[in-house]
DNA sequence: ACACCGATCTGAACGGTGTCAACATAATCT
DNA sequence: AGATTATGTTGACACCGTTCAGATCGGTGT
């Protein structure tokens, strides 16, 4: 038997954890902050959860699936994030260079959660049912760039415009982290002013309404 | 005993294998290409080198500094084809965009190699010896900036610029196979005019000279 | 109340990985 | 020749993702 009885006092581990889906993501951000993505292993994530290393497997088919919940949460924040940046001006083209400016400052200030969000997309060669809802940023995008003059008619070239917004701040958020920009950062006051410098010179982000249209 | 002494006829694997740091190398690209980055193991790299999992150690000192050595060579050859596209081409302009669709097409078509070079650059957090070398395709990108009109005097401002259309480039390079763009590729009439079309809308790679000055 | 069932978790195992220490062999220097 | 150094191999360790048989529990039907 030895019946463990002692639920009441011990309850710190009930056989059944109430939540695993929900615990196990949290794990998981929570050794992303502490450790980095090196140390995302299902067994550490499991091991943090306070489970056994099997146990994750009722709730995702893989090491994959848990990754792609962790990541679907960054994304969902991205997408607040941007959209509160958005709506922080009223002018179009402000509003476009503060997407892009939040877009890269959230990929900085969570350096391993982005790492694991744009990896889950590459992996799948897709940027996901998630990344590309409205509500986590590409829709804003979109919107943005419409609001700044963009041709709203001409589908194909809207939608080329956003592709390159997109790709623009992602390339920044993932090269804005290297040593070689240190000293720039540093002489320009900071990362943010820095990053907002480097997405100026790329233009898209630095589109003051309709370029004189002729 | 046992000799081995056969080793004129089974001279297949003599003890040494002569170059065993370049083998390896060669090695790794081969499993890049044939199984992608997933299954670039030290183990895979040593087994089809024809070495035991512990040779590689006497050449690299870690799994890691035998990535690199792959992604050096790939870097050499990104900057190769990137300087061969920039003097394909006397206008200025052409130029720039030129270098902007060569890096991308490289990437495209070496998705696994540039995966690795990136990724070999992204975990040290620095693009590295190789990718900053002048003959790697940085120094292409400012001198064609230079070329195109950038005010060579401010070197801040052209630092910036280089670095905007480095990141540029990456971003798309990364996103460019998302299956997303498929259809759109298609319909732009393959993967090159996509790439050509989204680089124009980032603006840095379609500057016409100097934007009307004033 | 009780038996049962399905959902959830554990334990032990398999093959794979990066890395290291101990040993074997080959090339080189004196 | 003998000694030294460079380059391999073997075997071990800890960790990883994954699977499977069995333990445990929450709920449902009677």
């Amino acid at each position: 038997m030895t019946h463990m009885r002692e639920t009441d006092t011990t309850l710190a581990r009930p056989y059944h954890h109430g939540d695993l889906s929900r615990g196990l993501v949290q794990a998981g951000r929570r050794i992303l902050e502490r450790e980095g993505p090196g140390a995302l292993s299902l067994r550490a994530v499991a091991r943090e959860a306070g489970v056994s290393p099997a146990a994750p497997y009722h709730h995702f088919k893989d090491k994959c699936e848990l990754l792609d919940a962790v990541a679907r949460e960054g994304w969902m924040e991205l997408g607040a994030a941007v959209a509160k940046a958005r709506l922080a001006s009223t002018d179009p083209a402000d509003r476009l260079t503060n997407i892009g400016v939040a877009y890269v400052c959230f990929a900085r200030e969570n350096p391993a959660l982005y790492r694991t969000m744009y990896k889950s997309a590459c992996d799948r060669e897709t940027m996901g049912d998630h990344a590309k809802e409205a509500d986590s940023g590409w829709g804003h995008v979109r919107d943005a760039l419409i609001e700044a003059g963009a041709d709203s008619d001409n589908a194909r070239e809207l939608e080329l415009a956003t592709i390159a917004a997109w790709c623009a701040a992602h390339g920044v958020a993932e090269m804005a982290g290297f040593k070689e920009f240190e000293s720039l950062k540093t002489a320009m006051g900071g990362e943010e002013g820095f990053v907002r410098a480097v997405l100026g010179h790329i233009g898209i982000f630095a589109h003051r309404a309709k370029p004189a249209r002729g």
